[in-house]
DNA sequence: TAAAATTCATTCGTGTACAAATGAATATGA
DNA sequence: TCATATTCATTTGTACACGAATGAATTTTA
């Protein structure tokens, strides 16, 4: 039977904001932003630094389809990118083929700013995942998985 | 022993960023925020809703402290108070006690739409766990919690 | 092939999120 | 009590995050 309005109603004393997921996944990924902006040496943001990981795996690829792979918005992506290229990170060029493409690639001072923070961010995924045991590690991030 | 850089940079080959917890954790409040968004009716935001219910609980209170209860840095806490304070949701007074502070509390409306949303809040946590199963649901926010 | 649909990149507007600095008010301790 | 420290609220600046709109280029399909 299906709840009524007046009953959700009913109910709301009983409830309470800070027993929700929503509210520990918004906390989980501050301290995590945190902890990862403790450990990395030359000022790069999680999004930033996801960016430039993946890049190294698929370069070249269309400034969309990074952001695709990297789960952000194409506005978003934009940002980023605009960010890195600024400082050097990333190039640029257009794309023979597809006139509205931008060819994004890794510049040697990207490659040589992952080379010296791929340390850095594994210890801030180890600062994160602290609390747990290595069991729960593994659980953990399988359930997380399966709710992205 | 300690790693050297050059151990380091030789790992950076088996470095998968969409296999590190911040990456999922990322995900996961975007999607849970996605879900929220389309579940509620008032065209109101997770931390918007937090700030709301929270309030329900301590009122009346400072800013700060509700940004305290509820994760949100004070630059954060007083823009979204002031949203709510413009939509008509929060009433804002000078605390006789203490000429520092401004004493929030909710107003006829704010309280209504809470009672009016409750459901939908409800149904969006649903929704976010609707992937897991009962016994996995308890589990994940244990371990959640654990990473907060 | 011509029209319709899709994709790419960009821009605008709104809303978190936080570091850092400021000034006013209160609390603390010597 | 008076100087010091803390707290409160605000402001500035930077960086995600996303909806929505735009125009150019490409693909699909009729």
């Amino acid at each position: 039977m299906q709840k009524s309005r007046e009953d959700r109603q009913a109910a709301a004393p009983d409830y309470h904001v800070d027993r929700q997921v929503g509210f520990f996944l918004r906390q989980a990924n501050q301290r995590h932003v945190a902890i990862f902006t403790n450990a990395i040496g030359d000022k790069l943001t999680t999004t930033q630094w996801s960016a430039l990981s993946k890049l190294k795996e698929i370069q070249p690829c269309s400034q969309n389809q990074l952001g695709r792979e990297t789960a952000m918005d194409v506005a978003t992506i934009k940002g980023v990118v605009d960010r890195l290229v600024k400082r050097g990170f990333v190039a640029t060029a257009p794309d023979r083929n597809d006139g509205r493409r931008v060819v994004l690639s890794l510049t040697e001072e990207g490659l040589a700013v992952i080379a010296a923070n791929v340390g850095a961010a594994l210890v801030a995924t180890e600062g994160t995942l602290a609390p747990l045991t290595s069991g729960e590690r593994m659980m953990f991030l399988e359930l997380l998985q399966k709710i992205c």
